[in-house]
DNA sequence: GCCGTTTTCGGCCCGACTGTTTTCAGTCG
């Protein structure tokens, strides 16, 4: 079993502890056990060769033992005997948004409802309200709720260059109010998250009402999930790309900078910093610190107050996801983290000779207007037919066709490169005689995606090991909702890289970003070079670069763990470059 | 079930909203 399959059999097993009504706090400790593992960059079965499991924060002895077990027989013994009394529908109750264990257990002990489907039948011939506690609303909420959840059974995730653009559509309809004072994004998005499940906005008012009503009488509002006085929820109409929820907390600004804190998260880092302040005698809350002995509370306007007064240095949201990053604050050791000022040029970029719209002389324009001191074209080798990969013959008119438009530009250098596909067996498409010509050689995987971990890892390396190569593209081949990432292995894949001196790549298309931001970190921390670079096949694609900047943030990475953030000459030294 | 700057027991973040109740349990983030 692998780390996320471990990780969904704790969770599953907090579920059922949570449905048999079991010590709210051993179930807390199974989900914190999960999420730890999910976050860990090492798989479980080689930390248990060195015995080293029980150092996981969150894993005690008895976890140690029940992941020993899974990944000797796939699966617990105190799993099996717990799932054999419950039966599976009763998980996938409890997923549906409003009904948690308890609500759950009236159902199912009460009316003898186990499916999503049993539910929505009960509810419609009207005996969930006959139950205690329970009435018509409740029913018709419970009804509303399990109907939504069958229709979209998969959680919605989006991509955070989808969920950025609707934040910003809603935010400019929230500003035009004359009531709402300021309106800023929150919670995951604001961390960057490569994915979000959701938006989180904050709205600065005196009239939170009227804020509350405005927004969820929004034209395009599918569905009200909640309001109150001062929050609101919202399913929001995205036209042809779906919906996406929506929440809405309504201050008044001298509670901003807490709120603002308190909703990007994430809940790791935010449950840390409130121990944390508890040991110094306050309790924090979204609206402040109050002082447990004296009961006198303090609101924090600017979110740099929250962590002045917890003696942290200020940290940035990328990286606030209690991976480390309090305890560097405390000594002083925050990375400095890359900002988009820092990249001096692009290195993966497809022009109309393969697969790109445009021409390179517009590349090179859109490059100039941008600021960037060098760019490299790399477009496809032959093998990748369909995106009309370039023979040895049209490449070579394609060094010329460079050379030439170079010479007609003074402020930017146009390095001459290749995307070359590594072939199944690991040979790249471009004899070494070709590629020798280029100022710099991309390789990556297109075809053939589905080979084993060793065949992929070794055909991998053998791209690495060759000479020419200087950049590794989009390593793990993920792209959301299309495809998981190839079965690598990472471990043996950095080190090859380190020891030829290879950059690997951030791509910074939205539906890739690969490396992600666990491996980038896991990367830095191995010594490694990055290039982050967009891939762009259209002049719009440039503009993606901020979402590879963002994975590289979530890394902890900075300017010098970057290969364009280097000046020219810097690279082209790098590059081996010599004229 | 985990954990230790009150360390082997007794804690475990904090507040908003809802629908039901007539003071609160359940759910969510």
């Amino acid at each position: 079993m692998d780390n996320s399959q471990i990780a969904d059999m704790f969770s599953r097993m907090a579920m059922l502890l949570e449905f048999k009504g079991e010590d709210p706090f051993k179930v807390k400790a199974y989900n914190n056990a999960a999420r730890n593992i999910k976050r860990l960059d090492e798989e479980l079965f080689h930390m248990y060769g060195k015995g080293n499991i029980e150092d996981i924060n969150g894993i005690g002895k008895a976890l140690e033992d029940k992941i020993i077990q899974m990944l000797e027989k796939g699966t617990f013994k105190a799993y099996e005997k717990v799932a054999e009394e419950i039966p599976e529908g009763i998980m996938e109750i409890m997923d549906i948004p409003g009904i948690g264990p308890k609500q759950a257990r009236l159902f199912y002990e009460k009316l003898g409802i186990s499916s999503v489907d049993g539910l929505v039948k009960a509810a419609g011939e009207h005996r969930i309200r006959k139950l205690p506690r329970m009435g018509p609303k409740q029913e018709e909420n419970i009804l509303r709720s399990a109907i939504r959840y069958q229709q979209h059974n998969s959680r919605g995730r989006h991509t955070i260059a989808f969920a950025m653009k609707m934040a910003e559509e809603i935010r400019e309809a929230l500003c035009s109010a004359e009531f709402i004072e300021n309106v800023v994004i929150a919670g995951s998005l604001r961390r960057k998250k490569e994915t979000v499940g959701d938006i989180d906005l904050i709205a600065v008012s005196s009239d939170p009402e009227k804020v509350v009503s405005f927004f969820t009488g929004m034209e395009k509002v599918e569905d009200v999930l909640v309001t109150g006085t001062h929050k609101a929820s919202i399913i929001y109409s995205c036209n042809t790309m779906g919906s996406i929820n929506i929440d809405l907390r309504v201050i008044d600004g001298h509670f901003l900078g807490s709120m603002l804190q308190y909703l990007t998260g994430s809940k790791e880092h935010n449950i840390h910093l409130r121990k944390l302040a508890l040991l110094k005698g306050y309790s924090l809350s979204e609206y402040g610190f109050t002082d447990q002995g004296t009961d006198k509370s303090v609101s924090c306007k600017r979110e740099e107050d929250v962590y002045r007064l917890l003696g942290l240095e200020y940290i940035p949201a990328e990286i606030r996801e209690d991976l480390g990053e309090i305890e560097a604050s405390q000594s002083g050791n925050l990375p400095a983290l890359v900002k988009k000022e820092d990249i001096r040029g692009d290195l993966h970029i497809h022009s109309n000779w393969s697969d790109g719209t445009v021409g390179i002389e517009n590349i090179v324009q859109a490059a100039v207007q941008r600021g960037y001191e060098y760019i490299a074209i790399t477009d496809h080798s032959p093998s990748t037919v369909i995106a009309n990969g370039l023979s040895e013959k049209r490449l070579f008119e394609h060094v010329n066709e460079i050379r030439c438009i170079q010479e007609e530009y003074d402020n930017i250098r146009i390095l001459s490169g290749t995307e070359c596909d590594i072939l199944a067996d690991g040979k790249l498409d471009y004899s070494n005689g070709v590629l020798e010509e280029l100022d710099i050689v991309i390789a990556a995987v297109h075809a053939g995606q589905n080979l084993n971990r060793e065949k992929m890892t070794r055909r991998i390396v053998a791209a690495l090991e060759n000479e020419h190569v200087d950049i590794l593209a989009h390593p793990t081949g993920r792209k959301f909702g299309r495809r998981a990432a190839y079965d690598l292995d990472v471990d043996k894949i950095f080190a090859v890289a380190k020891d030829n001196e290879k950059a690997l790549e951030i791509n910074s298309s939205p539906w890739r970003l690969d490396l992600n931001d666990i491996n980038a970190k896991k990367a830095k921390e191995n010594g490694l070079k990055i290039a982050i670079n967009t891939d762009a096949h259209t002049i719009e694609h440039f503009d993606n670069i901020g979402f590879g900047i963002d994975v590289a943030r979530r890394g902890w990475l900075g300017p010098d763990d970057i290969i364009n953030c280097m000046g020219m000459k810097e690279l082209c030294t790098w590059l081996g470059i010599h004229k």
